[in-house]
DNA sequence: TAAATTTGCATCGTGCACGATATTATTTTG
DNA sequence: CAAAATAATATCGTGCACGATGCAAATTTA
């Protein structure tokens, strides 16, 4: 019984896999420099576009729930990168703030994506073929985001 | 200081790395009818391809290293999926072979890439851009993996 | 052939992901 | 207002990923 479509070269799925690995990994040795992991680094940019958000709130912006971002968050105020505070208005809720360490990392890291495209760019990868992948992986977050909430 | 190059929408790992969380996800509900996960899917789909494999052979198709494939492996073998055997030719090298019950799985599974691609496709999301988006990826692949090896 | 190097796998430690469940605060409902 | 439902976060357990390190077997080198 050969079957085509449980052959790993005819999937979608794992290439999408092993190429979101890759390129952590690609990330990696420019965030060791910050001292930051890559979902630490990706908080870190929600909070650099918008400083004091929930925890629920940049669960929404990263599609992560907070089972993930809690022990995460923790581990980045342990190493003085943002501050947690209970909201008076709700005490339910949690306020994350950056500290000055947390701010003054984002000058260091403007320099990360360039160098990275850098990387991935070459004969075979082109700037439009990011570009485009970029749009269709938008598209699909949308229609995914949509079934996996129901 | 605003730094277009350093917000969530401009950067391609994002997406790269949401949408292989969702469609993971979106893999769940099938697979945990077989008893699986998705990693072990993986080596499933490798063994049903080319039996008897060593662990290093499994992780250069799936690019996994064995200080993840071992443990994996292991589990496996717990639930009755696969066996290790040491090869006497090379007592270093474990030779992996599927079970009947791993074996028997395969027929279940021949359905579960189809429904997927189902529940991905839509109006925003045709089969065009999936074979686009999976093409435009392995060459990605290509690319990081010989980056990430120096 | 003895020593050095390489290879294949395993173990350890840390940090995600995430389903399931718990806890506390707020809101809704009867 | 009291009870029920909902919401925001936290905790627990399991399973990856992966860098670092260890170890034994095989290979290469002197």
């Amino acid at each position: 019984m050969e079957l085509e479509q449980l052959k790993l070269d005819n999937q979608i799925c794992f290439p999408l896999y092993s190429v979101s690995r890759l390129i952590t990994k690609a990330y990696k040795p420019f965030l060791k420099k910050m001292g930051i992991t890559y979902p630490q680094y990706l908080v870190l940019m929600v909070l650099w576009e918008h400083s004091n958000l929930s925890i629920n709130q940049i669960g929404e912006k990263l599609l992560l729930n907070t089972n993930t971002l809690s022990p995460l968050i923790k581990r980045m105020e342990k190493i003085d990168l943002l501050n947690r505070t209970r909201s008076t208005k709700d005490e339910r809720s949690v306020r994350v703030e950056l500290t000055k360490k947390g701010k003054s990392l984002k000058s260091h890291a403007s320099e990360v994506p360039r160098k990275l495209l850098n990387t991935l760019l070459s004969e075979e990868v082109e700037l439009t073929d990011v570009m485009l992948l970029k749009d269709t992986l938008d598209q699909w977050i949308n229609v995914l985001k949509e079934k996996s909430e129901n």
